[in-house]
DNA sequence: ACCTGAACACCGTTCAAGT
DNA sequence: ACCTGAACACCGTTCAAGT
């Protein structure tokens, strides 16, 4: 991004090079198994080439989580309404981890770099201009990346389960609708929990906290 | 719990005990470093000796996990007005998880097991009796345990960067600062900035769900 | 200076062999 | 039946040796 193409004179490799490298076997083979070796392997050089440019595989991921959210390009158009803003802006990082989902364990371990900050900084400009306070602002992008982040592991975990047993998942309704009294009741509220769990999980979070929000926002303003 | 404590002839083992040895090791070096190796090395047994009881690392994880989860012990007491309730609930879910932050990246890999039903259970009935519909409970759980989530991700990415950079992290903030005009509000923003990251991360996206519930159940009252 | 290969200290898991 | 040891195919990372 900010022109680091110093490329090297043995290898004609540059930094980049080794994170476009990590992208690619990312992509084919998800994070979880992206390896120094593979990475390397791919660009023909020892694995210890790489750590000149990166000390340890923690920061080639780093490197490579900052080239994923500038690629998923989640900052909405600045003339939309704020709800919509908002909505739009989650909803953007929600599929951009959704499409790659091994990203989501390594969300709180990673250090976090330029692009998001990048991010934040769209977010709360555009709240602070809609005339919610920077403290409001602040808030408002935490519980946003909470909730983001949150369904994200959410839909994992039922991906998980979904691909695990194929036709034993009753047994989840059945036990949540056993506690809860009247025979009649109790089907009804396996299916309601069914159609949760097959729901986008961005849905179910997401247009509770605009809510909250907009009657912030409401009050301020009275 | 459900009582197997059928214990091996040879080596006086039973599932439990497993259990027993791999949160002891999860305790001592954290989730992370769990292997089927060190936990059998505890037991004076063959890592092998394991494979009878959990075919694969993730089934001593997810039983490892049933586990935590039960003795967090995250469901308050039942006479508590549901807003108490709720914050406790999610309160006890997040301290279980910052003491063992390593649980977090498993958390959207590991299959939902009885003691995560139970505590579903539980939730759900809760509101039901306080006058939600199942439909509305559902929805206020998953968009919990998204914040809770979320939450616990933050703070551990937060974490990491605490103690990586000791004086250099005053970066985030100015660069955010940089982006929203005029010199008096940008040290102002730094330092609103820098208090949200040192805030316990459940206090910023919980009062707000709690207070989407709030007025949704006000509305359906009305 | 920068890259390499060999090596170290680990993994999860398979499998034939033991009792 | 159930446990074992050796082995396979991987890891991240260190380090002395090459150019």
């Amino acid at each position: 991004m900010h022109g680091d193409c110093q490329v090297n004179s043995r290898t004609g490799l540059s930094r980049s090079a080794y994170v476009e490298a990590a992208l690619d076997v990312i992509a084919q083979v998800g994070v979880d198994k992206l390896s120094m070796r593979n990475v390397a392997s791919r660009l023909n050089v020892s694995p210890m080439a790489m750590y000149k440019h990166f000390p340890t595989k923690d920061d080639l991921l780093a490197a490579s989580l900052e080239e994923f959210i500038l690629r998923a390009d989640v900052v909405p158009p600045a003339d939309l309404p704020w709800e919509q803003w908002v909505e739009r802006a989650a909803r953007g990082m929600y599929e951009a981890l959704c499409r790659e989902l091994g990203w989501v364990p390594l969300l709180g371990s990673l250090r976090v770099g330029a692009q998001a900050i990048a991010v934040t900084d769209a977010f709360v400009s555009k709240l602070v201009e809609e005339g919610f306070s920077i403290e409001q602002s602040l808030r408002a992008y935490f519980a946003l990346i909470q909730v983001v982040v949150g369904a994200v592991c959410l839909r994992s975990s039922i991906g998980a389960r979904a691909s695990d047993q194929a036709g034993a998942d009753d047994k989840l309704p059945s036990s949540v609708a056993g506690r809860l009294q009247t025979k009649d009741n109790a089907r009804y509220i396996s299916l309601e929990l069914e159609s949760f769990l097959r729901r986008d999980q961005i849905d179910i979070g997401l247009p509770l906290l605009i809510a909250a929000l907009k009657s912030q926002l409401e009050e301020a303003r009275t």
